[in-house]
RNA sequence: GGGUCCGUGGUCUAGUGGUAUGACGCGACCCUUACAAGGUCGAGGUCGGCGGUUCAAUUCCGCCCGGGCCCACCA
């Protein structure tokens, strides 16, 4: 009889619906296991990263509700953030500007909801046990409240300002960002060799990849021990082109290796400008405008593009003979991360989180933090000890979170909104009474949050912090952060700043990071490459137990390559499983309550039982560890290479004889591997153990759902090292004569006339030799004493 | 350049101070009353390289090579 996988699971995926299986209790007197879920961006699609990422959450999910935890496991959507905005613009032809902000976010509230659905559907094919009802998304209105909450709350406890500074800046985007949403590129460039004259008429040779920003070169730089340069230092050189003098000056980060040893400094080519620009206290001459054009202190380039600016200076450098010479390199550039467009250091005004002061506080915290692995940490200290720049939290985008802040026409001051009402859009609502100033006009803030201001709120948002304290308190700190390790700096430091600050603990007490779900050759999955697989594929092909086998088997935190025959050998496991628990079943029909005490076990019996409860033991600790592979892997290995290869074929001949006893007791043992090794897999492979539990040993089902039952309980009296031994040494003589009648070509139930086993301690195995005898039909069995296990046998004709 | 992880039969992996786990693939045999979408058995590895510690190293230490990721590197 075949099962059909597919119409199997969407039946009990149906049923954990109907029956509301998952559901949070907020009222449950059980204590609270909380999970920080992540929410994939909005994009209607479903990745294998995403499969694989969210099963490993729920293989976590569901163990801790075995033990006796009411799960909160709820489910996001990122809806904010420039992705989503760029997405719903093309799909629906429209231009965000055509519309009032919150008219915009209405609109992508409402077509999101159509890409949320599709991506529901999938996610709910691979079976996680999440609690559908409470979804949550990061531009809705929890979550805007929240994040102008937190802005409100920061503001209060003086962790925010408001700075004309040089900002990271993308000229594309037209916005400040962060130093965490740069990305390194490696780029083609050209060394410029550029012509500076000194004051007596002298050429200076200054190599740069930037000749563009000529115009806002404000001094030259050479190392002090350089003695090629020493001559010039407090000597003026003469900008070629534009003809202006800028002094030459000693500092130790020009390095004479570089170039022509000698530097321009312009503002602000990199943060090395910016850094002479406040420590020698040099003027300001900004040529790049916020759209990346050049502006009028650039002269006759003013309008030109950054590009275009570079050719024609470069252009009029060469034919003026003031370019000596050019030379192509690859160099590493930030670039933004969304748009890969190369970043400018632009002065602008922006709101900014006051947080450097305490990296410390951040890397204590993080060692008080359970991460796993373990050595993810490293990154996140990495990240802080690198961390050079308050956090710009101000974006100038239309899409977004809005600042509820207004400026009074007036004094300028700005006023913030009150907490009763948010959340607010300056834009379109009025501020609530009078500035400080007496003021009573007031213009809105235009600016919007970085994404990850609000992002970082996820616990809060889900602890309904700003509606339901009471709440909150249940939910927060969480216990669980599932994330992958390329958002650590981004998604799990800011998260963790924003409850340092608000609620002065960690958001979670353990965070575990999960690997990336690479191609079979190792490749990151991308469109571009077409080495995308659909988990949707998959599990058509396969099945959801059959994929979530898959995520299972691989060490927490590794970045896996998919291989398609790793679904193989989980078709089969579940196909076995599915056979075996058939096979039990049937055996035990009729079998009602057992008095343990009563029973009178084989010695292949306390071998298994031995065996299961140091699975069990072994399989919790794992869980309990998060390592859910050597959860899976010695389940597995137990289930088919010992119970199905060995146990079940050795009491065969007891189930199908006369001896009721004996028959009990085999009855029994089988039963109880079967039901406690399904619970052992119930995690990894929901559906095949609900159908087992429910299609064959309903009776033993004191909930509704297998998913519902506890975790098997550990008896610690049941190991008998002993009983393994022997169980082991049986195991090897069944095997040795199967190898026999193997290479005879003969069928495994050919009777064996005689058969004579060496044994280092004969005496131990007489108790086994009715086992061996029926299990191999062996019709005369002898034992001997010999150093090493060995099998004689004389089969019949 | 700094950090970190990884390198085990054809492929993917488990693991350990005493030469190694399992899977997929491969070969042979077997239609044995759970399972032929199966079973049994088998072949196949100097556990990246070199040195060191040790009675003993794949496992510990150092260096090197190769790969991934994070950070830095923008003259």
């Amino acid at each position: 009889m075949a099962l059909d996988l597919h119409a199997m699971e969407e039946k009990w995926q149906k049923a954990w619906e109907k029956d509301k299986t998952y559901k949070f209790d907020a009222k449950s007197k059980k204590p609270t296991y909380s999970i920080d879920t992540p929410p994939p961006t909005v994009s209607g699609v479903m990745h294998m990263g995403h499969a694989f990422a969210f099963t490993q959450q729920d293989f976590i999910a569901r163990y801790k509700r075995m033990q006796g935890f009411e799960v909160f496991q709820p489910f996001g959507f990122d809806n904010n953030g420039l992705a989503t905005a760029l997405m719903v613009e093309k799909k629906l032809k429209i231009r965000q500007s055509d519309y009032s902000r919150e008219e915009f976010i209405k609109l992508v509230l409402e077509h999101t909801r159509e890409q949320e659905k599709l991506m529901e559907e999938r996610f709910r094919e691979i079976g996680l046990s999440v609690d559908w009802t409470l979804i949550y998304r990061t531009i809705d209105k929890l979550a805007r409240k929240t994040a102008q909450y937190s802005f409100l709350d920061l503001h209060k406890k003086d962790r925010l300002y408001q700075k004309e500074a040089p900002t990271m800046w993308c000229p594309k985007c037209g916005t400040a960002v962060a130093q965490a949403e740069l990305e390194g590129r490696d780029i083609d460039s050209t060394f410029n060799d550029i012509v500076f004259k000194t004051e007596d008429g002298k050429d200076v040779v200054i190599a740069t990849t930037r000749p563009e920003l000529l115009p806002s070169c404000v001094a030259v730089f050479v190392n002090p021990k350089d003695k090629r340069y020493k001559h010039l230092v407090g000597k003026n050189l003469t900008v070629p082109l534009f003809e202006m003098k800028v002094p030459v000056i000693a500092d130790p980060r020009a390095d004479p290796e570089k170039g022509t040893g000698i530097v321009m400094c312009c503002t602000f080519g990199d943060q090395t400008d910016m850094e002479w620009y406040f420590a020698h206290s040099l003027p300001m001459v900004i040529s790049i405008s916020q759209h990346g054009k050049m502006t009028e202190k650039a002269g006759k380039y003013a309008g030109l593009s950054i590009k275009n600016a570079r050719r024609e200076i470069t252009k009029d450098l060469k034919e003026a003979g003031l370019l000596v010479k050019q030379q192509p390199i690859t160099h590493t550039v930030n670039v933004h991360e969304r748009c890969k467009t190369e970043m400018e250091i632009l002065h602008t005004k922006q709101w900014f989180v006051r947080y450097l002061d305490l990296k410390d506080e951040y890397i204590a915290k993080g060692e008080a933090l359970q991460w796993i692995p373990k050595h993810m940490k490293s990154r996140y200290n990495n990240w802080i000890n690198g961390l050079q720049w308050d956090w710009c939290i101000s974006r100038q985008r239309f899409y977004g979170v809005p600042f509820p802040v207004w400026y009074c026409k007036k004094c300028r001051k700005p006023k913030l909104a009150s907490e009763k009402e948010l959340p607010v859009d300056p834009i379109k609502d009025k501020p609530k009474g009078k500035c400080e100033c007496g003021g009573t006009e007031f213009e809105p803030e235009n600016d919007t949050f970085d994404t990850w201001f609000t992002s970082s709120l996820t616990p809060q948002i889900n602890g309904k912090w700003v509606e339901d304290k009471k709440f909150f308190k249940k939910i927060f700190p969480m216990d669980l952060r599932p994330q992958g390790h390329d958002i650590i700096a981004l998604w799990a430091f800011n998260t963790i700043v924003k409850s340092l600050f608000h609620q002065q603990q960690l958001p979670w007490k353990t965070i575990t990071i999960n690997g990336w779900a690479l191609d079979s050759k190792g490749k990151k999955m991308s469109k571009s490459l077409g080495n995308v697989i659909e988990p949707r594929k998959m599990i058509e092909k396969y099945s959801a137990d059959v994929l979530r086998y898959w995520a299972g088997l691989p060490t927490l935190g590794e970045d896996v390559p998919f291989q398609e025959k790793e679904l193989v050998a989980g078709k089969k496991f579940v196909t076995k499983v599915y056979n075996a628990a058939r096979f039990v079943s049937s055996a035990c029909e009729g079998l009602g309550k057992v008095s343990e005490s009563k029973l009178k076990l084989w010695p292949e019996d306390k071998w298994i039982l031995s065996r299961l409860n140091s699975v069990k033991k072994e399989s919790t600790e794992a869980m309990e560890s998060y390592e859910f592979s050597k959860c899976l892997n010695p389940v597995r290995n137990f289930f088919w290479l010992e119970f199905a290869d060995y146990y079940i074929e050795e009491v065969k001949h007891r189930i199908y004889g006369e001896n009721k006893e004996s028959k009990k007791a085999a009855q029994f043992v089988l039963r109880k591997v079967l039901w406690e090794t399904n619970l052992l897999l119930a995690p990894f492979l929901p559906h095949i153990a609900e159908e087992i539990a429910h299609g064959m040993f309903k009776n033993l089902l004191k909930e509704k759902s297998i998913h519902l039952e506890h975790w098997p309980k550990i008896e610690e009296e049941m190991i008998n090292p002993k009983a393994e031994e022997l169980g082991k040494a049986i195991a090897e003589i069944i095997s040795a004569m199967r190898k026999q009648k193997s290479q005879a070509g003969r069928p495994l139930n050919t009777v064996v006339k005689k058969a004579v086993v060496t044994v280092p301690e004969p005496e131990k195995l007489k108790c086994a030799e009715e086992t061996i005898k029926q299990t191999m039909k062996v019709e005369s069995l002898e034992f001997k004493k010999g150093d090493t296990i060995s099998v004689e046998t004389k089969l019949a004709e």
